[in-house]
Formats: C-alpha cells, structure tokens, sequence
RNA sequence: GGCCCCAUCGUCUAGUGGUUAGGACAGCGGGUUUUCAAUCCGCUAACAGGAGUUCGAUUCUCCUUGGGGCUACCA
C-alpha cells in the first residue's frame, strides 16, 4: 500500500467550523498513526462566497489546536488551468459536454420539475439537442458555457465506505453535474477529484454531506481512468435539535470557543468523542492528543450523527483546567483576566502589587486558589474580584449588625479557630476595629486571606471592609485558599 | 417529492445470540462544607414499533415509524 496522505479541504467563507476541526482532527490522527501525511487544501472555487481573511483565520485555529499539516497549502484557485484542462479532456473522450442553458431556463426547469413532483434533473438539452456544428459556433461566438459530467444510464455505482460499509447508487438517479462553471472555476466535483488524484490522496475523510456526490466522484475518476481512494464518511454533528450544526443555533466557529475560554485539549479531546471512542469496554474520558493517535480508529468511527453537548465540553474543559500546571494556567487565563473591567483598576486600596514580578506571583496564587473550580477560562476572577479590586464597605452587606449576640459569638469563634485569633472579640470591640469591616459574617474572613496573599501584615483599616464579594462568596474556599498558601 | 444514510438512558456512548444492558455529562437526593463551587456517596433514566430466523433476540434479516443529509454554474 502506498504512503497514507489525506487532507483536509475547508473553503474560506469564514472561520473555522467545530465540524471542520473534528473532519480535520480525524484526518490529522489518521495520517499520523500511519505515517502518512495531513495535507492542507483551500477550496476556493466560489468566488461568491469567498470570505477576506479566512484562511488565516483558519489556519490560526488549526494551530491552536495543535494540528499541524504538512507542506505547502495548496489553492485551488492558483490551478484553474489544471481544472479546464482536465474538463476539456473529459469532452475530448466523450464523457463530458458543453451545456449553453441559461440559468433562467434551468430555473424554470426545475421548478418545473417540482410542481409535478419530479426529481429535479437536468434534461440533457445540450447533450441531446446540439449537434457539432452548433456547439462550435456557441463557442466561437463566446457564448457562456459549462462543462457537464455525462452521467452514464443504468449503473450501479457501489462502493465501501470505511465507516458506514457498502453504498450502492443508481446512476439514473443521478444528475449531470457541472464540473465547469461558465467564469471558468470548477466546481467542488472536479476541483475535489482532479486534486486528490494529483495529490496522491488515498483515503478521503470528510463529512457525511459528502456522500451523495461520492458516486460522481467515483464517476469522474472512472472517466479519467484513475485509482479512487478510499472513502470515510463522518457523521454530522447536530445542535440540539438534532439538525446539522449551524450558526443559528449557537456557536460554530473554533474561534468563539477559544476566546469563550476553552483550552485545546479540552475542545480537540471533546469533538473527538463525537462520533468515535474507544470502545472495547474502555471507560477512559481523558485523551491528549498523543493518546488519540494511537488510540483512533476510523473504523470505530459511527454512523449516527452527534449532538454537539456544550455541558459535557464544560466539565472536560474543567477537568483539563484542573490538571494543568499553575504556570500554564496562568499564561492561558491571563489574557481572559486583563480583559477584566475589575482587573488592574489604580487606587490605593488595590492589591495587586506593581512589580511585574510580584504581580505574576500574586496572580499565581490567586489561580491557585480558582483553579478547582473554574470550568472555563473566562470565568477567570470573577467570582474572586475582591483579589483585585478595592476593597469597599458595602453597608448593605453588613449583616452580622443584625445578629443577635449568641449567633455572632458563634460565628466568632469558629473565625477564631479558623484564624487562630485570640483576640477576645464582642460586638462592641469588632465594631471598633474594624468600624464597618466585618460586613457579612465573612467579611472577616476575607482579610487574611488578602494579607496572606499580598503580604500586607496590617489589619483592615478603618472604614474598610474586607468584602466586596456577593452572597454566594464561600468560606471554604476561603479556608482551603489559606491552607494552600 | 426523489435518492442516500442513520436508530441503546435527555446527551455522548459501551456491550452481547442468554448481562441485574455498563460508563460519562446533565438531573435529583445525601455526606462534607457556618452559604456557593469543588469533592465523595447514592438515585432516576435507554435497547422506536412489528414480523421473521432461533431453544432464546437489544444483538441477525425484512417491513414500518422516526430522525438526518443531499437534491445549485455552494462547498
């Protein structure tokens, strides 16, 4: 068998889409686990819908990811000769021909068609109507054209499909695709099997949309006389309701989950498991990148379509967060903080120190004290502003004003013991050392865990208090927060 | 409409001609938390339906139903 070389071939009409990083993922772990190569194409056969700065967009994404392809990107736009070529030859050996039908005309044709429910197809009038003569004088006068496949009558067009078995297609049923297009682009058809034949693609691994169109392609192939490669095709992913994913219904492109704040690992360990697991019993959730190469099968890959399930990409997104090492969290959550409209405000009351040094090291440790219970990147602080922001009384937070004396004193105590403090504290004496401070029955606790962190050896001020957080700030936190440090 | 594909808890899925149909996410309940989260423990929850093959089908076959995709000078 020769060398495994496979491609993913995205067109450029956005940013890259979830399913296209799982299409490319499942190709990238093929090619790798056979020592074969991961090619990269740009289909951009459609002017129309050709996107500025898409393909960039997508290659960054791709990178991100760590998916990284080998040689040169190949556009396809920059072999247009290639494609007319090879259409041209294609009519030469009678297995295409010229159509001259106006838009207009196949239009109506087709609703034609659908009014009296048939199914839409082309009716050969340029095949069957046109004699030599007048196709020559059609393109001596310059008049638009297209280049049809001729669809041969009455075959069965069969094939093995990696993933879902044998696929068996009447040729009848199949329309007379345009493989050139009047400005002179191909189309996918033509673009898609002229490429993977010059590339020496053996195995084509793409979307289950494809499958429809695969029998042409094996058509087109037969016309040129070429090997085909093998076919897999991939199941869909579908939003909630079970339609193919799309930008409707919620976030699609790579790039949103990446400045949503989902690490790579996460993302490429989640897509991966749509569609695909290990299976032999395997309860194995976590797979790094390493993992997945040696551990995929295309053959395990399903046929059923996979709801795209944004609750379980969470939990393995904090799962992932979890374990990674505090310098990596820190330099993958610090743009998602510096985007924080609590983060880094001057005032005098702001802990975070100024040197760029004890700042990383402060940062750090606040991490380490969010780390266990961030599901997402970009949730980073929030629940923990008070590490950066002033600290303020918030008279309407000061509660233990309410308490009655036996429930404050039981408060006190367990504070005590948490803080080791001995100070022999009334309602009266907290009151006046830290005036307002106390605020919730929390706010004391807080402080400490501020001085620990900054080193600030020095009680709360007066008129501060050490508690700018809302209700659902907890002690624990605060406790395990201490004992980390 | 035509063609093609698909079908195990709500979701991702494991699984076998004979299983208490397993795991994970979510949900619910509880322990730990002086509140949240995290964590630990537990619970709820599925083989779409009907025939056939078979001693026995969730598993094999067929049909039905349901879902999805394609049906462009889009990819």
């Amino acid at each position: 068998m020769s060398k495994v070389k496979v491609r993913f071939a995205p067109s450029p009409t956005g940013s890259l889409h979830i399913g296209g990083l799982r299409s490319a993922l499942y190709n990238y772990l093929f090619a790798k686990q056979n020592g074969g190569e991961f090619l990269l194409r740009v289909e951009d056969t459609d002017k129309n819908r050709y996107v500025e700065g898409s393909v960039e967009k997508m290659q960054e994404s791709l990178k991100w990811a760590g998916i990284e392809w080998d040689e040169n990107i190949y556009t396809q736009s920059e072999h247009l000769d290639v494609y007319k070529k090879h259409a041209e030859q294609l009519i030469k050996d009678d297995k295409a021909y010229y159509c001259f039908c106006e838009p207009e005309r196949l239009q109506k044709m087709r609703e034609d068609q659908t009014a009296t429910k048939q199914a839409p197809m082309y009716d050969q009038y340029c095949l069957k109507s046109l004699d030599k003569e007048e196709i020559n004088k059609n393109l001596k006068n310059n008049c638009p054209y297209t280049i049809r496949l001729r669809i041969p009558e009455n075959e069965t067009i069969e094939f093995d499909d990696i993933v879902r078995g044998k696929v068996k297609f009447e040729t009848n049923t199949i329309d007379d695709q345009i493989l050139l297009k009047s400005d002179g682009y191909p189309t996918y058809h033509l673009a898609n099997v002229v490429d993977d034949h010059l590339m020496n693609v053996t195995h084509v691994i793409r979307g289950e949309e494809w499958l429809p169109s695969t029998p042409k392609h094996i058509l087109l192939y037969k016309a040129f006389g070429w090997d085909r490669p093998e076919f897999a095709h991939l199941p869909l992913l579908l939003d909630t309701n079970r339609k193919k994913l799309s930008k409707r219904e919620m976030d699609v492109s790579v790039e949103d989950y990446i400045n949503k704040g989902y690490i790579k690992d996460a993302l490429i360990n989640f897509v991966a498991f749509l569609g695909w697991n290990p299976g032999k019993g395997s309860t194995k959730e976590i797979f790094s990148l390493e993992e997945l190469i040696k551990e995929f099968k295309l053959e395990n890959v399903h046929k059923g379509g996979a709801v795209f399930d944004v609750q379980k990409l969470d939990w393995l997104n904090g799962q992932y967060i979890k374990n990674l090492p505090i310098d990596e969290l820190y330099k993958l959550a610090l743009p998602f903080l510096e985007q924080k409209e609590f983060y880094e405000k001057p005032s005098p009351q702001n802990p975070l120190p100024k040197g760029e040094g004890d700042k990383k090291e402060y940062i750090k440790k606040v991490l380490t004290v969010e780390q266990d219970r961030l599901n997402n990147l970009s949730a980073i602080g929030e629940s923990n502003k008070f590490f950066f922001q002033d600290i303020k009384c918030d008279k309407k937070l000061l509660k233990w004003k309410d308490m009655k004396d036996d429930e404050l004193k039981e408060s006190l105590e367990k504070s005590k013991k948490v803080l080791n403090d001995n100070k022999n504290w009334t309602k009266e004496s907290l009151e006046k050392e830290l005036l307002e401070a106390a605020g919730d029955k929390r706010g004391e606790l807080l402080w400490p865990l501020r001085v620990a962190l900054t080193g600030e050896k020095k009680s709360p001020p007066p008129g501060e208090v050490a508690w700018v957080l809302g209700k659902d700030e907890s002690i624990k936190r605060i406790n395990s927060a201490l004992e980390k440090l």
